[in-house]
RNA sequence: UCCUGAGUAGCUCAGCUGGUUAGAGCAUCUGACUGUUAAUCAGAGGGUCGCUGGUUCGAGCCCAGCCUCAGGAGCCA
């Protein structure tokens, strides 16, 4: 194997006159002299300067937009104004043709929603590129979050029995002859099935991550996940990656320190290590926002954005300091509302959550302290307040643009509790008993969250699409790839 | 799943009140040029007008059903 360099780092090379060899995909070659090379380590590509007086005609005809090629050469100081260096090419080879009749990308602007459908090939543009590179900074600076903090990465099951937590539509796993199951009494009898039981696939690792806390104090998991819903959206997928961590011995507050300490932590790792992606797709953003009517505009860049949220404190406040806020506000009152806030108790819609974020706030809110109807059944029990209101010490925390990035809450530690509440919603209990063993045996307060890995990958990289931050979209009717 | 909008060349779109041979820009190909970087100039090829059915002398255009996509809503992360 031949010794390459890597484009990003002969572009940030302090030597010059040297031989190097470089491999990649062409992206353009103008004039039949220059060649620009890119190799997927940055946006940027690299000149090659072909003496094509001297070179095979037939070789020459080869370089086309998307072909491989290697190029070995001399690195020199560029003679022309849009580079510092480029490289004076001696030999080229055709690694991989690329007929421009038949390759569906093209050297222009493209949309994303026709690159959505050459998702194996998208990687390929610029947008893409800085996408999953700045996808892959932060996977890596999640985990390096956790590990700096003593937090055990806990992998937990992707195949489960249990639907209990009644996150959403889960999709079954079987092994039977979907044609002719086994059936007795006219009911498909799971009994015979591969686990011996009905399974399915993870809607969460929560209650699995809670066993793993319960000894080793502070576990994360970070892994897909899937839902059967039918969300059609820019904020949905069917499989979708989640860091659920869950700790013992914290209470909400800690639990929402943990959370805004990672989202900065996230935000400022990928500002740091990805400047130059940052500024790719800040660009971008601000190119796609100048084709929309002035009132849609934000009134912040990407980069600006990212660092506001990394200067500024969370806003937090409870559900029901939320509630009063929205009822006084302009466009209740003004009956703008599709959901007017008539009173206590009922969810917020997203007009209202965008209103809080966008409008009134400005910036990210930690919404605290649920009505106890609207939320999970493990959710540690507030006492009712003066009026009677009970209420759970859930956390929600909402980004602007984004809307839930973060679901979280002190979880219910103590037995009497929990069982009461999951028989007032109708949850087996018996399907559930190793979950409460941990309140029979040693239970102790606890906390955890939820983060939705691809809306943490949206707001950083300002892509208003969730099926364009996971390199494969799993949606309804559409598995390709 | 609901609401709204869209589907015409490889891509992005135009196509009048239903009318004869369906257009443009970019991309591609051919030639010219050769220190370009959104290269330039000249020319050429390229169409199941999403699918099925209907109305009509005649449908890209009207009607019905279906499919797909986008945005918004719900569900949520």
């Amino acid at each position: 194997m031949s010794q390459r360099t890597k484009i990003k780092a002969l572009l940030e090379s302090e030597q010059t006159n040297i031989s190097v060899t470089v491999k990649g995909w062409v992206r353009a070659f103008r004039q039949n002299r220059f060649i620009a090379l890119n190799d997927g380590s940055t946006n940027n590509n690299i000149q090659i300067v072909v003496d094509f007086e001297n070179t095979d005609p037939g070789l020459l005809k080869r370089i086309t937009f998307g072909a491989a090629i290697s190029v070995t050469g001399e690195l020199v100081a560029s003679l022309g104004q849009g580079q510092k260096v480029e490289i004076t090419a001696k030999e080229i080879e055709i690694l991989g043709d690329c007929d421009p009749e038949e390759y569906p990308l093209q050297p222009k602007k493209q949309t994303l929603e026709f690159l959505r459908e050459k998702a194996h090939l998208r990687f390929r543009t610029n947008t893409f590129g800085s996408v999953f590179r700045v996808r892959n900074s932060l996977s890596y600076a999640v985990h390096t979050f956790f590990q700096e903090r003593g937090f055990v990465y806990l992998h937990t099951p992707i195949i489960t029995a249990s639907d209990a937590e009644g996150a959403g539509e889960t999709f079954h796993v079987t092994n039977f002859d979907l044609a002719n199951p086994p059936k007795t009494d006219g009911e498909i009898d799971f009994k015979q099935d591969f686990f011996g039981r009905a399974t399915n696939l993870t809607v969460s690792g929560q209650l699995e991550g809670e066993l793993g806390a319960m000894a080793l104090s502070d576990i994360y998991t970070f892994g897909p996940t899937f839902r059967a819903e039918n969300s059609n959206t820019t904020r949905h997928l069917a499989e979708f990656w989640m860091i659920e961590p869950e700790m013992a011995f914290y209470d909400l507050e800690d639990n929402m320190n943990l959370a805004e300490e990672l989202l900065k932590y996230l935000i400022g790792y990928v500002l740091k290590n990805n400047a130059e992606d940052i500024e790719f797709l800040n660009q971008r953003l601000t190119e796609e926002e100048k084709q929309k009517p002035q009132q849609e505009r934000s009134d912040m860049s990407l980069t600006e954005k990212l660092q506001f949220c990394l200067d500024n404190d969370f806003q937090r406040l409870t559900y029901t300091e939320a509630i009063d806020i929205l009822k006084e506000s302009t466009p209740n009152k003004k009956k703008k509302f599709t959901y007017p806030i008539e009173g206590w108790g009922t969810d917020l819609q997203s007009e209202h959550e965008r209103y809080l974020v966008e409008k009134h706030f400005k910036k990210p809110v930690i919404l605290t302290d649920y009505p106890k109807a609207i939320k999970a059944f493990y959710m540690r029990q507030n006492e009712p307040d003066a009026s009677g209101r009970e209420t759970v010490r859930a956390m929600d925390i909402l980004f602007p643009g984004i809307g839930e990035m973060v679901g979280g809450s002190q979880r219910e530690e103590r037995l009497d509790k929990l069982e009461q509440r999951m028989d007032e919603m109708g949850i087996p209990k018996d399907e559930l008993w190793w979950y409460l063993d941990t309140r029979r045996f040693g239970a102790c307060p606890h906390a955890g969250f939820g983060l939705g890995f691809e809306r943490m990958v949206q707001f950083v990289t300002g892509m208003g699409n969730i099926r364009d931050v996971i390199p494969f979209p799993r949606f309804p009717k559409n598995a390709e790839f």
